[in-house]
DNA sequence: TTGAAAGCGCTAACAG
DNA sequence: CTGTTAGCGCTTTCAA
């Protein structure tokens, strides 16, 4: 059992031919005679031989080990899930193979995993950069890595990036809330250490500012790293003497979190209170009341991201490029409820 | 720009020392000054050295690559996914990386990824097996490949392998049903040429022959493969004319579909059918009414490969082992429905 | 059309 | 404590 893996020099021993002749039939050169081939692909088979790429890419050093890393969030969450099978199509086409890491948002981590790719020397990098200072990256750069950034970009590197107009789109989904009356709109967040999370926080400031409206300390909560803290979170926010008459959410956890806890709430679906959640995510449309959201594409990220990549690798020497994709508000009844009928107050003046 | 990497000569070549000296500093190997170390490390630094792993690997050939290589059905499946990363949670633990493939139930594809992975030596391999025959991997386990199969076993091939107990799951899925009076229950699959779906087909014929009932064919509907193909066939199986009281979803896209085709019915939610799925999903809990479902863990079959195949990598050479895993019926609604009150069949005899 | 020799970057096995 | 030599499995280069 376990006997050591055939080399080259057993194919050729075996075939009675020299290695230089299995090495031209392993890799499919011309100018072998037909039966010479043949004789040594009986070898190969009886061997069970497989080419050692390793060996390989030591001495052909002008060439690329046909593999590259993705480093991502999390994988478990279907946003990355589904990126990451992007990219891993996009590396099939090219005979590419497709080394996967979590970070988990942590920026240690995000280093060792990637030293791990980098020893294994592999031709490009997409990651989705947490927080924090990348000048390792830089450096590793300036020696001949190819990387990508998708999802965020990274503190002060120059590289390619894909990016979601997160500001864009939440300020769309707060102005929607505004335009069906709402006055007293509350946030539920994510870590705001996290790029896309911040851009969102702003765009919904931008769009109550567009309003002349500041934002209320007591309407926005940060840092809500599961479902279970968002329900929570959610919970209090509209157990408050003055409670929001609607929420945003700013990722697809916070949403169903949010969802979670007011139906836990006493007598109550999340109808009584008007909903838009960033992100996509399935069922959104069957809940009661189906939920508004501001959907991204992130196969369309991977996609970009690998389209990019590749092309690095493949010589692209132009200057970084940023590509920054849309989001698309989908409208389905959670957010176009109006503020509850309430006491009118008192009329000011005018 | 771009220049050629560092090697162990040009750092040794910077710090003024042979190397010997190099290697024993990057590998942590005692018996050098710490001055020398200091020395060295401030080359590796300035140069941005990075210890070349193949290389590394070529020559301590009893070691090991600490790569393991991951194929799954389809990574975009938030199944697959959460398998994925506790594999990669485990391995990292391990200071491993995991390669990643789908294989898109394709024999093709997956033979492609395994080539690929296997010619980078991998230690290992978790691969969900996709229908056909393994043979070839027979050759590679003989070779010393370790393997380990993941949620189905692999044709005729002995290896350590962790299966959930389909089965058993869909027997009490539809047991359920059987128990609130239902008698004539639908039968929604996926491509029964996968074994999982053919355990869970087995087990709803299983459950029906226990009440002394046969599989009627107008109530049975195989090879969905999208949400919108069971949404399609769950509305016509429905619109016959003596449609079933309840359903069985074989697994969780089918089981959305089932939810979407009934939504979209003129005038009802799913509330007219019973239903019981197979797979756990998000927002099952939320929907009205609330799914009842068979619920596997993925994390735990993940981290049951991980386990065995460390183990094997380890040195374990125990006979091959079969974990099986149980399922866990959540009542939450759906599948507590009675049989539509309808006018009672004529009295047969007793 | 085929083969022999050299060497990729590294580590094992010995010297000093 | 440090250095030297040989060679992992392969491709390159040159010669037959």
């Amino acid at each position: 059992m376990a006997m050591k893996r055939p080399t080259m020099r057993d194919v050729a021993d075996a075939a009675g031919v020299s290695l230089m002749t299995v090495s031209r039939v392993v890799n499919g050169e011309p100018g072998v005679l037909p039966e010479t081939v043949a004789r040594v692909e009986r070898a190969i088979r009886r061997l069970g031989y497989q080419r050692n790429d390793m060996a390989r890419q030591l001495r052909r050093k002008e060439q690329l080990t046909q593999t590259i890393g993705l480093l991502v969030d999390d994988l478990a969450n279907p946003f990355f899930a589904t990126l990451a099978r992007a990219v891993e199509d996009a590396a099939m086409l090219r005979s590419c193979v497709v080394l996967i890491g979590s970070s988990n948002d942590s920026l240690r981590r995000e280093r060792e995993v990637m030293s791990a790719f980098l020893a294994r020397r592999v031709d490009g990098l997409i990651l989705v950069p947490v927080a924090g200072s990348h000048r390792f990256l830089r450096d590793q750069q300036a020696l001949g890595l190819k990387v990508v950034c998708a999802d965020r970009p990274a503190d002060n590197l120059k590289t390619d990036t894909v990016l979601v107009d997160n500001r864009s789109g939440a300020r769309e989904a707060v102005a929607h809330l505004l335009r069906q009356g709402h006055r007293r709109i509350g946030y539920l967040g994510d870590r705001d250490d996290i790029w896309t999370v911040r851009e969102r926080y702003a765009g919904f400031t931008e769009a109550l500012a567009a309003e002349g409206l500041l934002p209320e300390p007591a309407l926005a909560r940060h840092g809500l790293r599961s479902r279970a803290e968002a329900a929570n979170a959610a919970l209090a926010m509209m157990r408050q003497p003055a409670p929001p008459t609607a929420l945003f959410a700013s990722n697809d956890v916070v949403t169903m979190g949010v969802v979670d806890g007011l139906h836990g709430a006493a007598g109550a679906a999340h109808g009584n209170v008007a909903l838009v959640g960033f992100d996509e995510f399935a069922l959104a449309d069957k809940l009661s009341p189906p939920v508004t959201v501001v959907a991204q594409d992130p196969a369309a990220l991977g996609a970009a991201c690998a389209q990019l990549l590749f092309a690095r690798i493949g010589g692209d020497t132009s200057p970084p490029r940023e590509v920054v994709l849309l989001t698309r508000l989908v409208v389905r009844g959670s957010g176009e409820i109006a503020p509850a009928a309430r006491p009118a107050p008192p009329a000011a003046a005018t």
